[in-house]
DNA sequence: ATTATCTATAGATCTATAGATAATGC
DNA sequence: ATTATCTATAGATCTATAGATAATGC
């Protein structure tokens, strides 16, 4: 085990990933200080060489729950030749459900980010308007503003629709909702 | 102050009610049983005569904020014309959106219910079926399994709109959410 | 000499319980 | 006598800090 501060951007690194998965499995109130670092493979003591405060590591966890999320849908529309449908399925697909650790910050961290800090919320709100962009120019329509306010409301069903299916105590009816959604929106715009 | 069996009830009865409001508030995890007691205004020593834990209290205010909600919505589509823009005005106005203790549960706790004890989720899926056969009903539709899917997909978009303009730091885009969703769930449906 | 990390702990807060108090209800 | 509520507190957990330890880097 090293010391260097080679070692302590590394550390820095490895807190905040670990960060970003546990808030979006457990939500940002749901995992403390100690349990981080001890994933992290650290103690809890070192945590305030690399954070001001708690409130610090939730702004850049956050914002790397938000960046991992994007990365993974800009792939998905990349490769495919029908990108829409591509993104429908790939954000109401049962794995996107399931993993919560890995999973788009825009639905999971949604209802905490909405009590949560204005730092927090602001990088929800330049994700928010990222995947905007990008519905935009997917999305068919006759006019910039047309399109615009399909992307929003396709979002909207995007979101809402995972975020039933993962309260919701049946999974039959959680596919259900996975499966109608994305037939819905792939109707609309295909 | 009284001692009655009566007033058990009734204090029975304010702390979940306060529960249901300040959970929607401050989220499940967000504010303790010390302060809910308070603001029922009794001491939290007594709390256990009336739960067996917090728990318990969790699934009893859960399923009150869920049917205040449902409620609020039957009562909307009652009294209006067209009953599925007043239920799409009243869930994507300013009002519902800036006001998380009176909110409906099915947005304002999904994402905390979706990592929450099992019989609270029971009583989400409940309502979740209870406002798709309210859609449905409401819908225009060739059978009623497109009208289902119709449903599935208008609530997901209602609750997705909500959860982002809420979570979003900018009033304008916020606005602009639950506008742009209501107007195309209105133009689809109307 | 500096510093990344660790050990230990202070202080706050939270759930839950024990025992006292002050009403109700037979 | 029973019980709804209150006072007080135990025990767990969480954020944050103080001081020690063991590396790095000039």
């Amino acid at each position: 085990m090293g010391y260097s501060q080679a070692d302590k951007v590394e550390s820095h690194d490895r807190i905040v990933h670990i960060a970003a998965t546990r808030f979006r499995e457990n939500g940002l109130n749901g995992i403390g200080v100690a349990d981080l670092m001890r994933d992290a493979g650290l103690t809890h003591g070192g945590f305030y060489r690399h954070f001001a405060s708690r409130d610090e590591l939730v702004v850049e966890a956050v914002e790397r729950a938000l960046q991992e999320g994007a990365r993974a849908l800009d792939a998905v529309a990349g490769i495919s030749k029908t990108p829409l449908a591509a993104v429908v399925d790939a954000y109401l697909g049962p794995a996107h459900c399931n993993h919560l650790g890995t999973s788009c910050a825009v639905t999971t961290l949604a209802s905490d980010l909405a009590r949560g800090n204005d730092r927090a919320r602001a990088a929800y709100t330049r994700q928010v308007d990222k995947y905007l962009e990008l519905l935009t120019k997917l999305l068919p329509g006759v006019g910039p503003r047309s399109k615009r306010k399909r992307a929003i409301a396709a979002l909207s069903t995007l979101v809402g629709a995972l975020s039933m299916a993962r309260a919701v105590n049946n999974k039959k009816l959680s596919l259900e909702i996975l499966n109608s959604a994305a037939d819905e929106l792939k109707a609309q715009f295909g």
